[in-house]
DNA sequence: GATCTGACCACCG
DNA sequence: CCGGTGGCCAGAT
């Protein structure tokens, strides 16, 4: 566990139920800007049990970017749904209405 | 300690 | 719009 990690893992839990939010804008938030790919090695070593909601965490265009064979894309898509975010035919949701803005 | 890998992105050209 | 390149983090070999 490094201070990147928990940073990273700590701003995760503020994003709301329903919305997303893309890696780059973690990496920025958490004051690493070009750490885009750091944040997806911690989400992808998340501790059994914890409380980060690692699902609502996509790429750039709103898509699932999680490893297509071990079944884990197809389980945040369903989470995400079950949470109201929508996703068009391309398997992308809309910044403009589930993008989360820690500003508010 | 060099090199590769992976749930990635910004910046050119 | 598409492709190459460099940058970041941590673990594995």
């Amino acid at each position: 566990m490094t201070a990147f990690s928990e940073r990273v893992y700590d701003c995760v839990r503020r994003i709301p139920r329903g919305r997303i939010i893309n890696y780059g804008s973690v990496a920025a938030l958490v004051g690493e800007p070009r750490a885009a790919r750091g944040v997806g090695y911690s989400l992808s070593h998340l501790p059994s049990g914890s409380d980060v909601p690692w699902w609502r965490v996509v790429n750039r265009r709103g898509a699932i970017s999680t490893s297509r064979f071990t079944g884990l894309a197809q389980r945040q898509r369903a989470i995400l749904e079950s949470e109201g975010v929508e996703f068009n035919a391309d398997g992308e949701a809309s910044w403009e209405r589930f993008g989360w803005d820690p500003h508010g």
